[in-house]
DNA sequence: CATAACTTTGACCACACAGTTAAACTAAAT
DNA sequence: ATTTAGTTTAACTGTGTGGTCAAAGTTATG
């Protein structure tokens, strides 16, 4: 039955998933892999024969589908507005779900910096395809913001909050986690408003 | 002579922040700061007993000097707008020229949530006394935003593109360095006229 | 049932790395 | 010149860790 095998090698892959990702590259034990999967050392070097090609499998399949998802919403055919809203809430929700995620990734585009354009560019996600698009959009909404700026400040504010959790839930919100996770979810509104209300400011009909 | 002593001690933390910063805790190698030192293993141990405490030798004194700048811009006798410019200005300068900076503080954060805090009190810097002044400067300018939104918005537009680099340079400016760094030069105005913008959204004279 | 193919395990290896130790070296103090 | 305190070095130790291997177990196939 390759059911067993397939359920094995997914086992695997989440538990290297969750260990990875919160732990790094080089902060992951094989050991705590394998024991979080429920099988031990050896087995893992069965599946995947090194710790190399574990961290590549898990990184492949996240950034992969992030980086569909990024793409996909901004090629709705819907107004500046609606995207900005979909965007900060759909992935607001992931990184909610997946607070060491944004860490994870600065860490390994640093650590190296080609693995994650060698795998935008096999799963055929083209982001710099979309800016020349958005640069047009923007302009017939009458928004004077370049689309770089546009979609680098959208990143910034959705993601640096939730990467630096620990260090602002404890700075300005007196460490009470309920009370930090209610300030992410209102800013699923709030960045649309402040992003909104930036974009206004630049538009040619304003006074 | 303990001029000499003090050299050594300096060549030490100066190397040790170099790879600590670049690599991270578990990332960095002793070897390799003795090296960069132009000492041996055993030397970096005589001054500095274990690895833990050398990270942390050098971990306080970056983010002391670097919450009591933060604090200093803020506590200004000066305008949103101006204090806005100024916190651009300088901490932008600052990264670029130490890019790996962010994530390191965020991966120690991470890593070590207390840390900073116990080093922020222990060097009285206490972020959150200065957010009902801002709040109440915020409001006489006549702009309705949050002073924790302000901060955090603000944050979050100057680090994280910087974080992000290898993966903006590579995906929205085609690895061309020089083009990313000018990029990230002009945000020291066009991240002011951005959050300026979005302030004058909010302002209660804005139709 | 027997053979082959695949899966799983425990014992083991090699090596990198943090940390130790004792001896050699240097320079000031008496 | 001798002692003393501080500095530097080379060689060593112990442990954690990625990775291997051969044998045992399991499942499918003739």
């Amino acid at each position: 039955m390759d059911t067993k095998e397939k359920q094995t090698e997914d086992k695997i892959a989440e538990a290297a998933r969750e260990v990875f990702v919160e732990k790094g590259m080089s902060g992951a034990r094989m050991q705590e892999i394998a024991d979080k999967a429920g099988i031990n050392k050896s087995l893992l070097h069965y599946y995947f024969r090194s710790k190399e090609k574990l961290f590549n499998f898990v990184f492949a399949k996240l950034t992969n589908r992030i980086g569909k998802m990024i793409a996909s919403t901004m090629n709705e055919k819907v107004s500046i507005e609606e995207k900005v809203k979909q965007f900060t809430e759909t992935y607001i929700d992931i990184l909610l779900k997946n607070p060491f995620l944004p860490n994870f990734i600065l860490n390994e585009i640093t650590r190296n910096p080609d693995s994650i354009i060698k795998q935008f560019s096999e799963s055929k996600v083209e982001p710099i395809k979309y800016l020349e698009p958005l640069n047009k959009q923007l302009k017939s909404e009458g928004y004077s913001l370049q689309a770089d700026d546009f979609i680098i400040n959208l990143l910034s504010l959705v993601i640096f909050p939730i990467a630096a959790r620990p260090l602002l839930q404890r700075l300005i919100f007196n460490g009470n986690t309920n009370e930090y996770k209610e300030y992410i979810r209102n800013r699923k509104t709030s960045i649309v408003i402040f992003v909104m209300n930036a974009l206004k400011g630049y538009s040619i009909d304003s006074i």
